[in-house]
Formats: C-alpha cells, sequence, structure tokens
DNA sequence: GCAGCATTACCGTCCGGTTGGTATGTTATC
DNA sequence: GATAACATACCAACCGGACGGTAATGCTGC
C-alpha cells in the first residue's frame, strides 16, 4: 500500500493541473483555456480539477504565481553566482533571458503568462508584485540606479521579442548583450 | 438630405466598431471581449456587427491590423524629423515610446494588442510583419545594427513595463534614456 | 427624370453548443 | 467515521453566429 497508493498528494495534482493549464493556454490561447480544455489534457475528472481550483480564476492565480515563482527562483539562483552584490539581480534577471538558445519551454511560459493576464487583468498586479520584489531586494547606489533599469529594460525587451518574434536577434547578438554585464561598460563599477 | 443621411459610411462604421473593441479588450480583458460586450457599447445592432465582421477572428483581425497600422504611421512620422537616415526608424521607434506622461489611450493601445494576440496566437504574425517592416525600411550599415537593435529591445521592454508596472521609470529616467539618442552615445554616428 | 432592380447597411431573434460551476455520490486514508 | 480526493450527472447562462427581413442607396436603360 505504498507504491500501490490509490490516493494522490494534492500538491502533486495541483501542479499537474497547472502543468497542463500552462500548456493549453501556450498553444491554443485564450480562446481556448477552457476548465474543460485543462481537464480533458488530464488522468482526471472536471470534479477533481473544481476541487483543487474552485473556479476559473483560482486555477489562473495558481498559473501565474508557479510562473511568478519560478521566475523568481531562477534570477535568485543565477544572481547568486554573481560575486557583486550591488545590482546582481538586475544583472542575473538579464542572463536568464538571454539565455541561448531559447527552449520551446521558455517561450511556452512566457506566452501563458501573457495569456493569463490578459484573460483576467487583475492578475497583472501578481506578476508586478513578484518582479517588483526582485528589483527591490537588489542593492544598488544611486549612482548605478539607471543601468540596472536600462539592463531589466533590455532583458524585458529580449523577452517580448523572443515571444512575438518582432525581431531576430542572432546568437551573436545575444552574446553581445552580455558583454554588457562586463566591469567598466555598465553599472559593474558600481560595487564600490 | 446630407446631414440628415440615414445612412453611414461603412469606414466609419468599421472605425467605431474597432474603437469600441479596444476598449473592451483593455478594461474588460480576453474573457470579456465577446461580441455581445462590443455591441453592448454600440448604437446598432449584433446584426451590423456581423455584417461589418463576419466573424469573431475578423474583428480581431481587424484591431491589430489598425493598432499596427497607427503604431507605424507614429513611428514613421517620428522619423521623418530625423536628419540622419541611417537607424532613424529604430530612434523614432524608441522615442514614441518614451513619451511622457503615457497616456491612458497609450496603455489601452497597448494592453488590447496583447488580449488581440492572447485570444488568437495566430494574431501573432500580423504584430510582427509590422514590426519587422518597420525594421527592414531602416538602412543600418553593419556596425550600427547592434545598437539599433538594443535601442529596440529597451522600447520594447519600457513598453511592457508601463503595460505590466513591473519598473518604476521616473519621468527623469525616460528622459536619460534619450540620451542614448545623441550623437556618440550609441548609434547616432553611424551615418558616414 | 424616373422606373426597375440589385446592392449594401443594418435589424432583431433564435439556436445549438459550450462554459463555468453545483450538487451529490463513492472511495480511500487517518 | 470524519475528512479529503476524487467521479458522475447535471444546469443555467452565455457565446458565436445563422437567418429572414427591411429600408436606404446606387445603377441602368430609356
Amino acid at each position: 500500500m505504498d507504491a500501490q497508493t490509490r490516493r494522490r498528494a494534492p500538491e502533486a495534482t495541483r501542479a499537474e493541473i497547472i502543468d497542463m493549464a500552462i500548456e493549453v493556454a501556450a498553444d491554443q490561447g485564450a480562446m481556448g483555456l477552457t476548465m474543460d480544455a485543462v481537464v480533458a489534457r488530464l488522468p482526471f475528472s472536471k470534479g477533481a480539477l473544481l476541487h483543487h481550483f474552485p473556479s476559473k480564476l483560482a486555477l489562473l492565480e495558481g498559473v501565474i504565481d508557479h510562473l511568478a515563482g519560478q521566475m523568481t527562483a531562477q534570477v535568485l539562483e543565477e544572481a547568486a553566482r554573481d560575486p557583486n552584490p550591488y545590482g546582481r539581480n538586475a544583472r542575473a534577471y538579464l542572463r536568464a533571458t538571454v539565455n541561448d538558445p531559447v527552449t520551446e519551454r521558455d517561450v511556452s511560459i512566457g506566452r501563458a503568462a501573457l495569456v493569463a493576464c490578459a484573460v483576467e487583468p487583475g492578475l497583472i498586479v501578481r506578476w508586478r508584485a513578484a518582479m517588483r520584489a526582485l528589483a527591490e531586494d537588489d542593492p544598488v547606489d544611486p549612482a548605478g540606479k539607471d543601468d540596472a533599469l536600462m539592463l531589466r529594460l533590455i532583458a524585458d525587451g529580449l523577452w517580448m521579442s523572443d515571444l512575438f518574434g518582432t525581431h531576430e536577434v542572432s546568437p551573436e547578438q545575444r552574446k553581445a548583450l552580455l558583454s554588457l554585464l562586463t566591469p567598466g561598460v555598465l553599472l559593474a563599477e558600481a560595487g564600490a
């Protein structure tokens, strides 16, 4: 009665649901993102879905909280490897975004976040809160503040470009963007 | 029989419909963007709406084409005032985005574009085409290409930040971004 | 200038399917 | 045996869109 347990851990089920919701959102868009569509890809019934997420809004909240948490963890992990504490989150933010090649998974995540926020504009504040927390935990002296902002803007722009395919960005250009992080170019010298 | 004409110009009606669709999309989100919701704000019936846009997809196409056209016109107008032809579209792109203060209308437009693309992912290619056309009409020598890209990325990032409120960008910082366009800083010297 | 007719702009209702959600079991675990 | 994790059955509201109709306008030949 252990490996053969019928009953599953609720957190695992929740995670599974969220993953499927992300998948549906990414490749069907907002119109296709319905409870039925999500449950159709799951090995259990609609009742189960409603048991874990009592409403569509609750599910969407779960989705963006998951995505924001994932994003935060990734940036923080990247930042931990940076010896210079000043503005390290901003640099990590760019590094996390510029990683090449962009995986299909990355695009799915971005698209899902966008779809979720588009479906329910109120969800934007949750995403915003997560991103601002990342920025506020980033000690930067006033002189480096503008540079940190610029890094974040470039990262966001790149993220959007990857999502929409608006700009062609070659691997070389991606690497070139990383050179913004080398000492003396932008904010790396803001330490002392 | 002129001012009192019963019948309206179809283009005016179409434009009116698109405007309302944008309005609904911006403040109701994707879930609230229904044909009924749009027609409820219009002085005529659902039949008329279906007459001008035979399907919801057609309406959404109309919306993003309108938005892309507006965006293109704005950038081109801005670019026309730039004496240096090299990379002028890229600079205009940033200038058009950085304009301060950001109007409510600007935010609505961005939000509507996002909602439209989220509802129907296929619409992304239309937006992309418009943006790429803007970039391809912009003669830049290879040396200035990376700088032009960076300007565009910053503009996109700022656009996204304005939409989501992810970063606080003060008016001073906005002006500081414009200083990227002054000769000698980025690509303004790429002319000769 | 006007009869005749096709076209276009628009109306209002109805429909079949879908959607988010409820209500009520059933089963397994503590 | 209480509670949590599901299943099954169902519903009311809504949504996109079809449809039949009407009236204003444009066009054509005379």
